[in-house]
DNA sequence: CAGCAACGATACCCGCGCGGTATCGGCCTC
DNA sequence: GAGGCCGATACCGCGCGGGTATCGTTGCTG
């Protein structure tokens, strides 16, 4: 009965249900069930009900997961106390700045709640590095978007939202419902400036090299739809200003929402905070 | 950071000591070694001091300490509220009748106090059955004293403890301070009825086969040395009647006091039962 | 000062556990 | 009854966590 399993347990518990439980333990099912087993042998209990109407929680497992939540909150709070202790108080958290996602700093906030004795700083940058100093050392975790360069990080995904093609209101393809990346060919996309990270400056060109105005932040993007008639794209789900519109793209892979850090394995600081990231982002 | 791990570290931050604390782990000291640097790893900070002088904790190394020992305590409970949550509420312990080893009573209220959703039962046997009526599933665990055939058992020692030889006060070999089983040879023994454990049948006996009356109690043991003359062993440290010595035997393997369970994996009553036992007993 | 004992670290080996893929079996839906 | 969903099972390969043997440092001792 290891913290791992526990782990797999709250998530099954959680889920109700194997399959999505392994996705969002980045696991395949089979394991899973075994430790599942594993763990009910060594509790010496039956901790799910398993029928074909779907999984539920026996008297036992509705125990066990109120007592193990307790525990890995606990073991959580835990490395960040030992890694306080041993000098390593602070956490400098990287934004992508202007950010249309307002779950950042909310989750800065839960994580100065939770973490009380670690100091947290708050690092916005522009559009031209999606890694928002990680790379330069300035960020122990960056809260950012992808794609762009990972070697050297680690990167974990929190959430993947359509994109759309952001026009202007009167543009003649502001009132089709969806649109592919074909029906945008010969417009002029916002670019970003010399240098910037390839495969990040390529994704949000819709694939191609394109021409355009050069920006570092969001307000000059939408700046430059209004006042010029480029295109470019944006995450659907977020407010923009009525003069502009968001038509759905159907063939642009989604952008992920992650959290990425320098090396393989996080200190405890980071481990947590990704970890809060994570919840936060599943509602 | 498993718990397993956060076990390995609080033996060694107790001993503070590597080949002591791999001792009472059961493994040897260099995987000890490697857990702990593994430890130190993933914590990010530096738990041990490690000189010349001995091994001492680092301030990360105590706020571990302290947060492991109420985390395992907590994991502790949550397995046998689980287990009771499941229908197993009680546990049926079995101690070797007439027991002069008062920790055994203790034990089982220290027990009772800490899982007080637990129901304990005492049952305790005569010296004929050292495993308390544990192959006849009469009880859940015995607390007992070795040898005795283990096979389908599992045997956790608790301690050791040198045995003596009881002899009348007046008998001449009274005085001496330590004897060996030759200064005993000729005398009578007392016998346990047929069928009594072989191995353990021959350790009370030094060994070999002898002569003697027949006992079923300590009561009973006692009685036949005041009366018969009979030489008998019993285990150092505790008290008995004037009438009585006690000379420590200098060539007889001391007596393992242990907990016993049948199979190879505890229910975790019998676990958590046996885990404070193992701690009782360490002082 | 040489020799030794104590003790933690290192090197290396081996078997088991855990995570993977492929597939099965029961049950529901259409 | 065919197909799909979902958990269980079978089987495989690798890495981790155990083991033994040995080293390096330190401090005591004759």
């Amino acid at each position: 009965m290891e913290l791992r399993t526990l782990r797999y347990f709250v998530a099954v518990a959680e889920e109700l249900h194997f399959g999505r439980a392994a996705v969002r333990l980045h696991m395949s099912q089979p394991p899973l069930s075994r430790a599942i087993r594993k763990l009910e042998h060594d509790a010496g209990a039956v901790l799910f009900e398993r029928s074909a109407a779907g999984v539920t929680l026996t008297p036992a497992g509705v125990v066990l997961l109120e007592e193990s939540r307790a525990l890995l909150d606990r073991a959580d709070r835990m490395r960040v106390r030992v890694a306080a202790a041993a000098g390593a108080a602070t956490l400098t958290v990287g934004i992508l700045g202007d950010s249309t996602d307002p779950g950042a700093m909310r989750l800065a906030a839960a994580y100065r709640r939770r973490h009380p004795g670690v100091e947290v700083r708050i690092r916005e940058t522009d559009l031209t590095d999606p890694t928002c100093g990680l790379r330069a050392g300035l960020v122990d975790v960056a809260l950012t978007r992808g794609p762009f360069d990972e070697t050297g990080l680690t990167v974990c995904e929190l959430r993947a939202d359509p994109v759309g093609a952001v026009l202007r209101a009167d543009d003649p393809l502001a009132c089709r419902d969806r649109l592919t990346l074909a029906d945008l060919a010969g417009r002029r996309w916002f670019q970003f400036p010399e240098g910037t990270d390839p495969s990040w400056q390529s994704y949000w060109n819709g694939g191609e090299p394109r021409e355009g105005p050069v920006v570092r932040a969001v307000q000059e993007c939408l700046q430059a739809v209004l006042w010029n008639g480029t295109v470019g794209m944006t995450p659907l789900g977020h407010d923009h200003p009525g003069e502009l519109a968001v038509v759905p793209l159907t063939d642009m892979a989604p952008s992920r929402v992650v959290a990425a850090w320098n090396g393989s394995d996080p200190n405890p600081l980071i481990r947590s905070f990704v970890r809060i990231a994570t919840a936060a982002y599943r509602d």
